[in-house]
DNA sequence: ATTTGACAGTTCGATTTTAGAACTGTATGA
DNA sequence: TCATACAGTTCTAAAATCGAACTGTCAAAT
């Protein structure tokens, strides 16, 4: 599997990972969300490689989560600033984070504390249920397949056909 | 940066993703979590290279992600089943799904559905502070740094005065 | 007037990963 | 005894990544 076919698939989990699934992507984000906006911000906090600094960035403008704006003219200079689509993706980076904090940390503790600026406490993040605000777990969770996946399995069943007839020619 | 250097920094991002931070493990976690469990159920969901599916495999049990469990003597074979540390994923999946199905589905619709069994409704997972409830949002959280930054600082501070030194004679 | 340094990339050869396919070995069922 | 299921391992070719150097514009310092 190619990475531009992981987009296409009828699944919001490989389709996501089509666009923020790499390490280095990842770790752009991550900057991102800290404030960071400069290529050599990014550059000198992550260590990446120029060459895929750019690449990924990028790809990362090309699919609206970064939007790239200009600071200054002559020479030309851009900033790279995270869209709504990407500040979306913040439930993820928190969810990322708090599993780091709860299972690899070392004696040294915490990296970061997070404070809630409406009540003022340290917190970490809960995912609950939309309806009903209860923490969820996977084994209290039943999958249905959606109206995407109904119509990713009949062109499947299409596909399989179609190759079936060629084979027979 | 190596693969291996990701799990030192002072960053439960950068540790998190030297675990899960690449596409296939994502996938084959995805698959975890639909109720697969062997070898063979993996390789024909995914399309992985079964070379790779072995070491990412290897990867998750060597990090406790995974508990590989016989389920036959002669010839032995094993089932991959999360551990508790793998089903502490759950809210990173989720939010993954939830992203994609926000911001990457096209006119066929979701590809899942999720139904909670405590309220028996369809529902969406939301990420809430921990001690008042409230949904989070990047604008509304502080970071400070924890006591792991700043061992880190302090070691980043002593390895730059070794370099100095090194540089001197 | 000239050099130095910051910034934002691009280019290129060497190394590392991944893909794709074939092969190994044990056991079951026809 | 022949085919099939399962869980890998091995091999070569192709793709991605690394590391380092190079390009070009401008501002500030000498």
């Amino acid at each position: 599997m190619k990475w531009d076919e992981l987009e296409e698939e009828a699944c919001s989990i490989a389709r996501t990972i089509g666009v923020i699934g790499d390490r280095w992507t990842l770790m752009i984000l991550r900057e991102c969300f800290l404030r960071t906006r400069r290529f050599e911000g990014f550059q000198s906090a992550l260590g990446i490689t120029r060459h895929l600094l750019a690449e990924r960035l990028k790809k990362l403008v090309r699919q609206g989560v970064l939007r790239r704006i200009p600071y200054q003219e002559a020479p030309k200079r851009h900033e790279y600033i995270l869209t709504q689509k990407g500040l979306d993706l913040y439930p993820i980076m928190m969810a990322i984070v708090h599993w780091g904090d709860v299972h690899m940390v070392d004696v040294r503790g915490r990296p970061l504390l997070h404070q809630h600026r409406k009540c003022g406490k340290m917190f970490d993040p809960v995912m609950v249920c939309s309806e009903c605000g209860e923490r969820l777990s996977a084994k209290e969770v039943h999958v249905h397949p959606g109206p995407g996946a109904r119509a990713a399995l009949e062109k499947a069943h299409l596909d399989k056909k179609a190759k079936a007839r060629k084979r027979a020619a």
